[in-house]
DNA sequence: TTGGATGCAAAAGTTTTGCACGGTT
DNA sequence: AACCGTGCAAAACTTTTGCATCCAA
């Protein structure tokens, strides 16, 4: 966990000015063990006594995501953003389509398809998006999915 | 491509009316090669003097989509829902994040990896979705991605 | 005839923006 | 002082919904 010195460090590095709200948005994205969103983050910073508006959540999270110290994502169709601190670590999430739980999974299998892919596309592949869904033990234990 | 006959049996057998618009939009989506959006559609309705209201077009995607024929994906962060007709293969898509063009790709390196997960995580998983980003030659040969 | 299909307008839900003011450097 | 950050309200944008009417089976 960053302390504030390392967190006033990462801002002042992306010419970001440390401001009261920026470093509780950060703050609470480190803590935070898998992606929230905005909402969430709002919700957070008025437990925390750190009132914001909401539309500065979103404008905070637009420049921490420009800055490249965060990361935006979206699962399935779901309506809402979910953001995560970027920990530079390549990861992908297997998500329960039962309760929405995630579990997060740092293997990935995709490195030498995308070299192949390269040779047949000519494209050069800098990025994927790969995200599993299923069902958790305890919402197979539930009956889902509901069979028909 | 299937001709109205067979565009008939496949909505009965789903339980969905015949409609002029319903018809329209299935054909559309069966000719187009790539994912559309809702609003393509629906210009491409009018052109064809099938004049259909934004709303229906979203109506109707929706119940073929809960019927099965067809299928709605996003892409990465983009805002609008992407519509395609479902031809029942698996497949994923490379995307261009210069022109934003769209390749499709028919292998799927996940089998193997799922099986191992499902292992180690005791879900049971059902879907996946992956999505490729990169440049394509074209868009390199312009000086995309844009160096700092 | 009857229930699904449709248009229109309004609403919903998430995210963005204009503007005036306040805080950091 | 200069510039960025912030709150508030309003707008933007995609998608959904209520309701009256229409059409396919």
């Amino acid at each position: 966990m960053k302390d504030g010195i390392d967190r006033r460090e990462d801002l002042k590095r992306k010419g970001l000015k440390n401001t009261k709200r920026r470093a509780a948005i950060l703050g609470i994205l480190e803590r935070q063990p898998l992606p929230i969103t905005a909402e969430q983050i709002f919700m957070k910073l008025g437990r925390q006594e750190v009132p914001t508006s909401l539309s500065t959540v979103y404008r905070e999270l637009d420049s921490l995501e420009n800055s490249g110290l965060v990361s935006k994502m979206k699962i399935s169709d779901s309506s809402k953003a979910l953001y995560e601190y970027n920990r530079m670590i390549h990861k992908h999430y297997l998500i329960c389509l039962g309760c929405k739980k995630m579990i997060e999974i740092d293997a990935c299998p995709l490195k030498s398809f995308e070299e192949k892919l390269e040779e047949q596309t000519h494209f050069t592949i800098t990025d994927h998006k790969l995200d599993l869904y299923g069902y958790c033990p305890e919402c197979r234990a539930k009956g889902l999915p509901k069979k028909a």
